[in-house]
Formats: structure tokens, sequence, C-alpha cells
DNA sequence: CTTGACATTGACATCAATGTCAAACTCTAG
DNA sequence: CTAGAGTTTGACATTGATGTCAATGTCAAG
């Protein structure tokens, strides 16, 4: 598919996916004219990408991140110690990010369900899977 | 207390303490002679805020959940409906975020306990009290 | 062939969060 | 009194993630 369809599909805008490609988050295959070619793969890739900017990761762990994704299903070889040690301290950070998070995601549930719009709270789980 | 101390316990410059008062998420006290003064509380409150915005919270939001948290101990009146809607609508938001990090969250652990270097595990648990 | 929808690259604009610098003021220590 | 550290406000720069626009190329449909 071309970037177009790839974009809408993961609930981007196309100039995102072009930023993505340029930061090394992705990388496209070219038809012979030079349009961007993706595969069904991509789309779940970009999507990844996008909900970890909107956490506030930034692309450059990101790109770690995946490539650890991919890589470490397989072998473990690439740690020399201080790359554990930079690993060591990203988790942290996220960890300390999802704390935030959580307490806030409580407040607001609360303040929901005090409040008697618990009809709001159920819609909310229906469209989100996630989060529990 | 004054901004550079508060500064320094959060964890923050002072900059940023400033930047936050000028976007209504922090009122300071002012002593006669001009300088801002600040509570114990407040500490807490710059470093809560900051740990929201590095989890990419928008400081808009920041505030209101702030004051939510303030006001919804107590009762509960707020609520006409299309802000109820507006709090669901960021409450998946969050969740989609939760979801992102706990999944970056587990792939770092994965690779840092694959890698043997578990040491930098309980070193991070130590430093971090938070995300389980 | 022409029109319209979509693609390309590249430059420039914007927005939020921060950094940095300047000029002036306050306070404490010497 | 003076030097130095910290504070004030305000302006300007920067960085990361995006939006937008321009000039051009591709392609399918009429």
């Amino acid at each position: 598919m071309k970037i177009g369809e790839l974009a809408r599909r993961a609930g981007v805008a196309p100039r995102l996916v072009r930023y993505y490609e340029q930061q090394g988050l992705l990388v496209a295959d070219r038809a012979p004219n030079g349009y961007r070619t993706y595969s069904d793969d991509d789309v779940e890739r970009v999507s990844r990408v996008a909900g970890m900017v909107r956490a506030g990761i930034p692309t450059r762990l990101i790109k770690v991140l995946l490539d650890m994704e991919e890589t470490s299903t397989a072998e473990a070889p690439t740690c020399p110690r201080t790359v554990a040690e930079m690993l060591a301290g990203e988790l942290v950070g996220i960890e300390d990010k999802i704390a935030c998070l959580t307490r806030s995601r409580d407040t607001i549930r609360d303040v929901l369900t005090r409040t008697e719009q618990a009809a709001l709270l159920s819609e909310a789980a229906a469209t989100s899977p996630a989060g529990r």
C-alpha cells in the first residue's frame, strides 16, 4: 500500500510517516516510480510508534526499543555493560511515567464515578481494551 | 522557601517553576521584596507536575487534573455532561499511554534479564518504588 | 490529452517545553 | 561599602513533533 492508506489506517498524518522514516523508525520500500510502499505490518508499527510518541517517549529511544523487540526473541548479544546501564536508566524513567499516568487515570475515574456519569466510563472501556 | 530551593528539591530548573506558574499550575505567595515563597507542599506539587509533563500530559490537562484532585475528596458538583465527556476522552488517551509504556517497560526488563545484567534491574527497582 | 487525487522533496511555520541571557534588585558575608 | 549569590521580569533561541505550502511527478478515469 502507499503512504496515504498507511497513514489513514494507522490514524496519523502522512507527514508523520515520512518524519518517522527520517528518524530511522521505519524503512520503506520504493516502487519504481519512487512512491513508498508498505506492508500490513507497517500499519501496526506506525501506530505503535505514534502511541509511544504520545506517551512521551522520544524518537531516539523508540528506535532502540523497536529494535530490541525484534532481536530480543532471538539471541541476546548486544549488551556492553554501558548500554545496559542506559537501558536501566530509561526503565526507571518509564516506570515513573506509568506511575504518574496511573494516578491521573485513577483521579479521572474517581471523578467520573463520583459524578454518577458512570455510563461514560463503560463507553471509555469499550473503545480502549487496554489499561487494566 | 524561595524558588531556588524549591527547584532543587523538586529536581527541576527554576525557570520551569516560573513557567508552570505562568501556565496556572501553581500560585506563589510573594515576600515583601517580591520574591516568590513556597511551602513544603509545593515541592510535591511541582515534582508531580514535572512528572506528568514528562509522561506526555499537556499542561492544560494537568491543570484540570490537579484541580480535580483537590476538590474530588470533597463534593462532586462540577460536571455539566460535556465536561464529563471530555474527561472520558482524556481517560482513554491516558490508558493508551499506559499500555504503550507498560509494553516498553516489559521489553526493557526482558532484555535486561535475558542479558544476565539482572543486577541493574534491582538497582532500577531501588530508585523507583513505583511501577508495579 | 486533461483533470484530479495522491506522491515526491524541501522549505518554512507553529506549538509546547526549556534553555539562556540581560539588566536591575535584594540580601548576606566579608 | 562591596562582592557574590540568588531573585525579578522580559526577550530571544532551541528542540522535538507537527502543520502547511510550493513546485513537481505519477497515474487512473473521463
